[in-house]
DNA sequence: AGAAATTTGTCCGTATGTATC
DNA sequence: AGATACATACGGACAAATTTC
């Protein structure tokens, strides 16, 4: 098969069906999916399309994968809010250079600088945060 | 996004970004840098052009790629002393987490965090302050 | 205690289709 | 037309953590 993602890729679709039975109750909270080569042969799927749609759970908190064991049902403890959580990994804003900033890069305080702020997430938990700094005009 | 790729295409733009954090140390010598999957999300960028980015660092020694592992940075016996670059600042220290990292990270506020700033020189002036935090329960 | 099997993590190479410069 | 880039999808292989025998 080629690559034909009429409408919805395959690995939305797959990992909508997966939702599904976690919410009906099929995969009970708490209890370990099917893992990824049973998934692969159910849905006849590879294993990245597999992963992918995973993934896509992973990052809505319905699932949290642990190395060598398998993906874990989450139980559902917030409903804060629905699904709509997901918010952008990488921003950028233009921040005023405090003392610290302004020391370092040799300027004023107060003058612009671009922050960029990416979050790393693990398995639903943000695990590393960076922040760049740099001078508009330097370009980048 | 579509396909803007002023001069520069942007692999090669990843490629310098990535080199820099070698280079500067954020990115330490002989540890595995993300992986292709964290590279897309943080970049934003498809899995081929995140590859391809790969291959020019790699082409230029500066990371090694373990089939099943990772890709390495390389310790830099190469021009250390470049008229580019200057020494890599890279200090640690623990911070309290304020109200925004404890937000970001899901803690609390006050929790001691590790914070690793980078300074990267051009010519002799700051260029770029990147500031990298995680948890220390976390590993690095 | 140790070996084997299971399962996830990562990388490799390739392919198709679309879109932009 | 060609290079760049994106999104999707396949199959294979090796690595690492965990579980099972």
């Amino acid at each position: 098969m080629p690559t034909p993602h009429y409408g919805q890729p395959r690995y939305r679709l797959i990992a909508d069906q997966l939702r599904e039975r976690i919410e009906s109750g099929v995969i009970l909270p708490g209890s370990l999916l099917p893992a990824e080569s049973v998934l692969t042969a159910e849905f006849r799927a590879s294993r990245g399309t597999i992963r992918q749609a995973i993934a896509v759970l992973r990052e809505a908190r319905f699932v949290a994968t642990e190395h060598g064991r398998g993906t874990y049902a989450n139980p559902r403890p917030h409903e804060w809010g629905s699904e709509k959580y997901s918010e952008p990994e990488a921003t950028q804003r233009e921040v005023s250079a405090n003392v610290e900033l302004a020391a370092l890069f040799g300027i004023d305080v107060g003058v612009t600088l671009i922050e960029q702020e990416s979050v790393i997430r693990r398995d639903g938990s943000v695990e590393t945060v960076v922040r760049t700094y740099w001078h508009p005009q330097s370009g980048r």
